[in-house]
RNA sequence: UGCCUGAUAGUAUAACGGUAGUACGACAGACUCUGACUCUGUUUGUCUUGGUUCGAAUCCAGGUCAGGCAACCA
């Protein structure tokens, strides 16, 4: 483990910091959701990065929840926030929430009026945007920019106390109405709105913006570097400007680029459209980028983990490409996930020379990748189910499968050879017919046969039923939000198939929700969350690669 | 057309003035009682033009392209 790994960005500020005594060497973090809605994998890159920079460099971090706008939150959304957060595997420090710091940001308000560097405006919302200019052309004061310190004190009271309407007066930073930087020109820092806070319940009337509350809260905090996305650069210099004008803690921020993905969408906005459209099931749909749907689809935490240390942490735009994820995640469940028989498109096949009542238990690895995993007993007959996609009639030479006069291993069992088939009106293959090598069981073949393909089974009369849900990309082009029109144009329409009855092995109805196994040659599944031993209902988390799929589109 | 970011294989990410490397993907092969896994090999890259330097992905200047910013959202 001599190798180094190099250090991201921001790993290389923490780390000149402490070298230089910053703090004295003090590392605090903060992850800092608005709970307006569930988390997605963009926000794991953001979890990921805060707690594990944290806990290496000796720190802690804090979740604090950035409620300052209580028309748009709610508790259901807290919950969910924490829920996600500690299944990643993460523990916060603390958790703070900045409705709990509104008296203190009051006062921070206050202190700035009494400088004159803050005025009640009653300009409408309107007045105000014209009064900003443009970016290549400066703001112009409105007239109530120039109003006496008592006059804004008094206003200012009898904004939180409730004498005014939503919309009638806000408070503004005043700093520069010039500057070419937008969010320095005289920003809004509070406004009324007249509703009820999931926490602070009636208490306030008024409430701070994210700009003046979100530096605040850090430096409250004492948070030594306060990592957000791209998009808050603007935001720095008046950051660094409240903290100045108000001799607080000086927490210090840095951006880094939120997480894009090939084949969905990333956005809170964009997502609840999806939900409230109905065109996916809820937050947890296991096509959604969501924390929770990608747990319902059979994620781990490790590997999203892995995933987030893998892509790194950069300030430039980037799309990562879906297949890293998927790679993440196979890598870890071929490791862990036991290896169990389905029949997803099942076309029977009968063994002409196996016994007609006879019952076999053969015995089955349940992961050659882990000795531990132990074995199980499954049954065989001389009826079975196999994939329908491996007979053909009439095969090509590459095909490794079962065929007239083709033979193939049995998974655990004999080798079989091909015979005839049935047909029904429609020219659709009703049962196949076979003969075994009764020398060539697993285990103890000495039939002295070796053949190039092995497929999977069930036995017909023992085998249970299950609904399995195949889950395909939610988008039919990598980067929806790069195309023309409505990202929604976009949706791909196979992206979910439901097979209602597959044949599984029977010790599987017993299978607990969250479990997760292979389904030989089909892909890695997981138990859904609604399944029960009645009726178990199985996820696709994501295919097996399939080199055989690959040379039939090639073709 | 103001300000702010950024630009290294298809996608990401290293190299911090000294051999452009790694992962995923793709392609080819070996192995295989999963056409999986594993292993081997191949392919493809420093946005551009100048400058500084013995030497530039790296430093400087100009350009190009991409993204962000003018919510009483965060």
């Amino acid at each position: 483990m001599s190798e180094e790994k190099s250090l991201n960005f921001l790993e290389q500020i923490v780390e000149e910091d402490i070298a230089n005594g910053v703090n004295d060497g003090r590392v605090l973090t903060r992850f800092p959701p608005e709970p307006n809605g569930y988390l997605h994998i963009g926000h794991a890159k953001s979890i990921c990065l805060n707690f594990e920079l944290a806990k290496k460099y000796n720190g802690q971090t804090n979740l604090r929840f950035d409620d300052t706008n209580p028309v748009k939150e709610d508790i259901e959304y807290v919950d969910s926030i924490k829920q996600d957060i500690q299944w990643l595997g993460f523990q916060w420090a603390q958790e703070l929430h900045t409705s709990d710091y509104f008296e203190q940001i009051y006062e921070f308000a206050v202190q700035l009026i009494k400088k004159d560097l803050a005025y009640v405006d009653d300009s409408s919302a309107d007045e105000i945007a014209v009064s900003k200019g443009t970016p290549t052309t400066p703001g112009t004061p409105t007239p109530y920019r120039s109003r006496s310190i008592d006059e804004n004190l008094d206003l200012f009271l009898r904004m939180r106390n409730g004498e005014f309407k939503d919309g009638e007066k806000v408070l503004r930073a005043k700093v520069d109405l010039a500057s070419p930087n937008m969010h320095m020109r005289d920003p809004i820092i509070y406004r009324i709105k007249h509703a009820h806070h999931h926490r602070a319940g009636d208490k306030w009337c008024i409430y701070p913006m994210y700009d003046f509350a979100h530096g605040q809260s850090d430096s409250i905090e004492k948070i030594t570097h306060s990592f957000c996305t791209l998009e808050f650069i603007p935001h720095r210099p008046l950051y660094n400007w409240f903290i100045e004008q108000l001799g607080i803690f000086p927490s210090h921020q840095y951006e880094f680029s939120r997480l894009n993905l090939t084949y969905t969408v990333m956005s809170k906005r964009k997502l609840l459209q999806l939900v409230q459209g109905k065109f996916v099931s809820g937050w947890d749909d296991p096509r959604m980028p969501t924390i929770s749907g990608l747990r319902r689809r059979g994620y781990t935490p490790a590997s999203i983990r892995t995933f987030c240390e893998r892509i790194g942490v950069q300030k430039r735009d980037n799309l990562i490409d879906v297949s890293l994820l998927e790679f993440c995640i196979r890598e870890e469940l071929n490791k862990t996930a036991n290896r169990v028989m389905a029949v997803l498109d099942p076309v029977k096949l009968v063994i002409t020379n196996y016994p007609a009542d006879q019952v076999e238990e053969l015995s089955a690895e349940n992961n050659q990748e882990d000795p531990e995993a132990g074995r199980r007993m499954l049954p065989f007959s001389r009826t079975l189910y196999i994939e329908r996609e491996d007979f053909m009639e009439n095969p090509p030479k590459k095909f490794f499968r079962l065929g007239p006069g083709l033979a193939v291993r049995l998974k655990n069992a004999y080798i079989i050879k091909g015979e005839s088939f049935d047909k029904d009106e429609n020219g659709e293959i009703t049962t196949i017919y076979c003969t075994y090598l009764p020398e060539s069981k697993s285990g103890g073949d000495n039939s002295g046969l070796t053949v190039k393909g092995t497929i999977h089974w069930v036995s017909a009369a023992h085998a249970a039923t299950a609904e399995i849900r195949l889950y395909d990309r939610l988008f039919n082009v990598e980067n929806p939000d790069g195309e023309e029109g409505d990202f929604k144009s976009y949706i791909n329409p196979d992206s979910l198939q439901i097979i209602p009855n597959a044949f599984i092995e029977p010790g599987l109805v017993n299978a607990k929700p969250g479990e997760r196994l292979q389904f030989l040659r089909k892909g890695y599944f997981s138990v859904d969350t609604d399944s029960t031993p009645e009726k178990p209902i199985f996820n696709r988390t994501v295919t097996l690669k399939d080199a055989w799929a690959k040379e039939v589109k090639k073709n």
